[in-house]
DNA sequence: TCGTAAGTACGACGATCATCGTAGCAGATA
DNA sequence: TATCTGCTACGATGATCGTCGTACTTACGA
């Protein structure tokens, strides 16, 4: 039951990720490429810096939906919000989930 | 864009199979359950014989989106409609996908 | 201090979803 | 033929979802 207060922002602890609830932030195709780009990066990203075609505030609604979900990590750095993937909380909670997600369909758009 | 139609039924074929469809299809917790129900069944299963706490309308809705995002194929035998998980299909498509969503969360009872 | 950049809050909208009950159909069985 | 079993079809309903625009906040920089 604990959880964790990140500057503010709900997350989930680790132990409390549920699998429908990471399956369905996942499931949308949006979120899923944030998911991917996330992936790739080498340092947390700003919400802004992605090849997402929705309004800011579609996308502030996909980074609330990963970040209560365990998917992502937030944290506020001046005037931007810094987005980290979880990857080691969710392999710990599922393993091989997370890489199996990413390895499958990485040549699917975002344009939908 | 080829399409393969079992008795009836519409099936994707394995290389139509889309993620986040897959995805949506397994976030539910009622669907979470009958998919591992199947996967430990050595043999075909008719609806009826699943733990489910919905009514039968219902359970058919769910099959009916399990089967339309290629995770089970159906076909009739008698009264009864026969459910198989495409084990062999997803794991193509997606591999360990399948196994990483089965290994997690086996403890999850199917109550919601 | 003023403006700009980055996100959020707050409705609102149409679409989809999970659920149900009732009615009905197709095989199997008597 | 009549009945039963297993499942579907067809609304209907309340909830959630993805999307948007507008207004607002907050931090940085000129």
């Amino acid at each position: 039951m604990k959880e964790e207060i990140v500057m503010g922002l709900y997350h989930p602890a680790t132990e409390d990720l549920e699998l429908p609830t990471v399956l369905h932030a996942l499931s949308d195709p949006q979120r899923l490429h944030i998911v991917r780009e996330l992936a790739v990066a080498e340092e947390a990203q700003p919400c802004g810096r992605f090849t997402v075609n929705v309004s800011k505030s579609t996308c502030t609604h996909h980074f609330r939906v990963l970040r209560e979900a365990g998917v992502i990590q937030q944290h506020h750095l001046g005037t931007a919000k810094m987005n980290t993937l979880r990857r080691a909380d969710i392999d710990a909670r599922f393993p091989g989930l997370l890489d199996a997600v990413l390895a499958a369909a990485p040549a699917e758009p975002a344009i939908a």
